[in-house]
DNA sequence: GCAAAAGTGTTTACGTTACACCCATGG
DNA sequence: CCATGGGTGTAACGTAAACACTTTTGC
């Protein structure tokens, strides 16, 4: 049962592409999720960012709620309810954690205290829904990307490979992208035209309408 | 900005099927949503259910969580943090309310307080997403039900008429569906077959999965 | 010239849509 | 017998999936 008298918390899932998808993990010893009550006069989403501050160099950052939580739901006895955030940055916007913070791929996450798991769980099967239906992949790339960039984002996060003219066709038919006209060199082969979103600021649908 | 010493509260958006999608309101002279604190030892589930029992005859309600607002995202100022629900009955299962609270089509609702509208559009949104790829249009109907029938809620909820026979086809051949065996005669036409869930005690999805 | 990744079309299968008539019953 | 809603199939279309070779560069 929550106790209502303690003040809620924010709880985040922090994600980042660095061969493959990471969770910031913090803690040391014991590791849980970047996690803690919210301050007075503080908004929740304030809240939820300030727990990342610290291992996110760029404040504008991609944070979206997942789910409110009550003792009861998630496990845990008494402390509260706690409003869940996942985040996404792109590598080059994460600092290198301190010693008591670090970097885990989902499949060799230490165990974690009664809850965070399923947090963590939730966070991932939301990432994977709106890749399938939203431009939000582009929150790991750099605001110039190739398309070879692009498909492994997709790869890492869906955990499939993807063919790649299928998925070259399906992006560029899709209207969310533009070609810059600049080209990267990368190695002793061909080098990769690069591109951008049209509207970077925004995390658009793919298909049709979807729900807040 | 929130003031987190509040103790959180909920509100609820109730819909029922009684000649298209109604939602329900309460006040009396200024409609609002049934909305209230949270209890001590009270979980945020129950506390959602609590605010609706009033409207409610059976405590079965589908209840799932929307959002949750603090005071700046809400556009109210001040007053904590509120944890939103959408909930579904059918209709013989929802009381005749009071004079304090009402069932309003969405078209005609009143001018509601701060907040409360854009909660109101977020589950109308949420419903109408979900309609697609889920069971939920089967809250709204009792446990047998013909495809007629059905069809109403379906379109009542996404606003638009549908084609008979491919809506049959879909439903059909979705394997949700069991034929009961028993028909219902109602008027000078041939009766219509009955259809319950498969399983009745869950909102399945219909395509692949979809997060929480 | 060769290794290595970038880039490009066509065919096939499948699911979605559009559409019109007969059936069973009550009055 | 007729009015009313219940019930059924097929053809056209568009989208998604499978699949292999040429191009451009660095060394």
């Amino acid at each position: 049962m929550s106790d209502t008298n303690t003040r809620p918390a924010t709880a985040v899932v922090l994600f980042t592409m660095d061969r493959g998808l990471k969770v910031l993990l913090v803690g040391g010893s014991r590791w849980h999720l970047p996690c803690g009550p919210v301050e007075d006069g503080e908004s929740l989403a304030a809240c939820a960012k300030r727990m990342v501050t610290n291992a996110v160099r760029h404040s504008e950052i991609y944070l979206e709620q997942l789910y409110t939580f009550d003792g009861a739901t998630l496990g845990t006895q008494g402390t509260g309810i706690v409003v869940t955030y996942y985040a996404l940055a792109p590598l080059d916007k994460v600092g290198i954690p301190d010693r008591d913070s670090r970097w885990f791929a989902l499949a060799d996450a230490p165990a974690l205290p009664d809850g965070h798991q399923r947090i963590v769980d939730c966070a991932g099967d939301r990432l994977t829904a709106k890749l399938a239906y939203t431009t939000i992949a582009h929150q790991f790339l750099p605001d110039q990307f190739t398309l070879a960039e692009l498909q492994a984002v997709y790869e890492a996060i869906s955990q499939q490979p993807l063919d790649k003219r299928n998925f070259r066709r399906r992006l560029q038919s899709s209207d969310h992208l533009v070609e810059t006209g600049g080209i990267r060199r990368d190695g002793r082969h061909r080098p990769a035209r690069l591109y951008r979103l049209r509207q970077p600021d925004q995390v658009a649908a793919l298909r049709q309408g979807n729900p807040k």
